[in-house]
DNA sequence: CTCCTGTCAC
DNA sequence: GTGACGGGAG
């Protein structure tokens, strides 16, 4: 889990597929995102001008009347009303979402200009004196730690405090009292559970795979406790190999929200984390497939919240048919007060 | 009240 | 597909 994979991935990759869309027309000057911004840009957010908004409304409106037969998907009314309502520019239905590069380079900008919790981890710390086995059985170790535990500073002392009493490894791990492991990782979410699954695998690791962890994603799956998202990442940090997505809560509900996902033959967005994966990684080409995870998991910590996302502060709502859509609480409206009737 | 870098059993 | 696992923060 390190920033450093954020940072070394490269802004844009080439496209591997065609971006057949309405802007494939030369937007107007003005909103004209500089491609290829190298790092170290200090460029100034890419708010769009309401000028720049109001004629890219007026464009959609004029293409949705034109017969091109490229682009009948505009035709369908839900389609129609939406882009003429909203000046989103929305997503072919086959999934390959126009501007998509640029919202995530918007996001990439907000990422560095404000700090997410999830920027806050220090990646493998004091794992660095591990031999390459421990390594690999402590960043198993702390990915099914992390799962559902705010803040990788709990997760990261829970990790640091198995470290400390030697228990980062299969063989110290198998023979570790489960109430002990449990009492060090005391902190994270479902530490019971957790425990009894650390111990689980520990015993997995040393009978089967000579204390090291499975090396594909299929036998990672196979351990307790172990599911899509967490194999995923731990092919990525513990063995380099990009099998997939690593799709998270946050992951999810980002890509919904953006509309980068969505149910074959619908246009209705993803239900589990699960299908999100799949649907990214249709047209998401695989040079991003790792960076992803953090920008997006950082992004929605502190702008994309699940609760009340700031909108206002997002420098790439314009391409995200969910901007503004969800101001309200929904407790607020539908729900009933039992406690205040007693 | 919901949510947290989810997974499992039912 | 739904609930449980956990406790704390917003």
């Amino acid at each position: 889990m390190s920033l450093s994979l954020l940072k070394h991935t490269p802004f844009f990759s080439s496209f591997p597929f065609p971006i057949r869309f309405i802007s494939s027309k030369p937007m107007p000057k003005e909103s004209n995102i500089p491609l290829l911004q190298k790092s170290g840009s200090e460029v100034d957010g890419i708010v769009p001008k309401k000028r720049v908004r109001k004629r890219r409304v007026e464009m959609i409106a004029k293409e949705v009347k034109t017969e091109s037969p490229d682009e009948k998907f505009l035709r369908h009314p839900e389609i129609e009303d939406f882009a003429k309502k909203s000046d989103h520019i929305y997503s072919q239905s086959i999934q390959s979402p126009s501007n998509w590069e640029r919202v995530i380079e918007g996001i990439r900008r907000m990422r560095s200009s404000e700090h997410a919790p999830v920027d806050s981890i220090d990646p493998d710390e004091g794992m660095n004196s591990l031999q390459p086995k421990e390594r690999r059985f402590a960043e198993l170790v702390g990915s099914l730690l992390s799962s559902q535990t705010k803040g990788h500073v709990t997760h990261g002392k829970s990790t640091q405090r198995l470290l400390e009493n030697g228990l980062l490894s299969a063989e110290t791990m198998d023979k570790a009292d489960e109430a002990t492991i449990k009492s060090l990782i005391y902190p994270v979410g479902f530490y019971t559970r957790k425990a009894r699954q650390l111990k689980q695998v520990a015993k997995i690791c040393l009978s089967k795979y000579d204390g090291d962890i499975p090396s594909t994603l299929d036998d990672l799956l196979l351990l307790p406790g172990v599911g899509p998202k967490i194999a995923h990442l731990v092919m990525i940090m513990a063995w380099n190999k990009v099998e997939g997505i690593c799709v998270d809560t946050h992951v999810h509900r980002v890509s919904n929200r953006l509309g980068w996902v969505l149910r074959p033959g619908t246009k209705q967005g993803t239900r589990s984390p699960e299908e999100t994966r799949v649907s990214l990684q249709q047209w998401l080409p695989k040079e991003e497939w790792v960076s992803i995870n953090l920008l997006l998991v950082g992004f929605g910590q502190t702008i994309c919240t699940p609760l009340r996302p700031r909108c206002a502060k997002c420098t790439v709502s314009e391409f995200c048919p969910s901007a503004f859509t969800e101001i309200s609480s929904p407790a607020s409206t539908s729900r009933i007060r039992p406690k205040k009737k007693v």
